[in-house]
DNA sequence: ACAAAGATCCGT
DNA sequence: CGGATCTTTGTA
């Protein structure tokens, strides 16, 4: 059967597709063919042009042109000249949206997962729904969490403090 | 054309 | 706490 997660789980809200994330598996298969399964465990939400953290926030430019488009799109950029963040493309057309993957169990650190699961920019714009590399794998686990603000956007005004972090809480399993 | 900052991580 | 390292964005 297929554990696929597909593009229905993707075309909401991306504070409900964000904590819906958590226990699900991350799924890559590398160059050499070896498939690792990767149980996901803190994620973040970005949320439309008005969310001042959100990179939308700039409108349509040639780095956010993917957020605009369909749901379960991969979105990664380059930050500080090293690292590959992974971020999936949520809600309606147009709506531009994306969750953060920051954490999964055995790697803590979005920069972290992005040299784990080498990833770079040829990632840019393909798809979760039907990657052949990277994909989204559903999972029984329905984990409780806990939210808190999200992390390294201090600039972003009234955004800063939205607790739109959510975290996996090991104290409760 | 140039300068500045960034959804980070690591070593000191 | 500072350095690495480079793309994106704002300003001129």
């Amino acid at each position: 059967m297929d554990k696929r997660l597909p593009r229905e789980f993707f075309e909401r809200d991306v504070l409900d597709v964000a904590p819906d994330l958590l226990g699900k598996y991350l799924v890559r298969r590398f160059d050499s063919g070896d498939i690792h399964r990767f149980q996901i465990t803190e994620v973040e939400a970005y949320r439309g042009e008005e969310d001042k953290a959100c990179h939308a926030a700039k409108g349509r430019t040639k780095r956010t042109e993917v957020l605009y488009s369909e749901p379960g799109t991969i979105y990664v950029y380059l930050i500080y000249g090293m690292y590959w963040l992974l971020n999936v493309v949520t809600g309606e057309k147009d709506c531009p949206q994306a969750v953060l993957i920051r954490g999964v169990k055995e790697i803590s650190g979005p920069g972290r997962i992005g040299k784990f699961l080498k990833l770079d920019a040829s990632f840019y714009g393909e798809s979760f729904l039907i990657s052949d590399r990277l994909w989204f794998e559903d999972s029984d686990d329905k984990p409780l969490y806990k939210t808190t603000p999200r992390i390294g956007i201090d600039y972003a005004g009234e955004w800063r403090d939205l607790e739109w972090r959510f975290v996996v809480d090991e104290d409760s399993k």
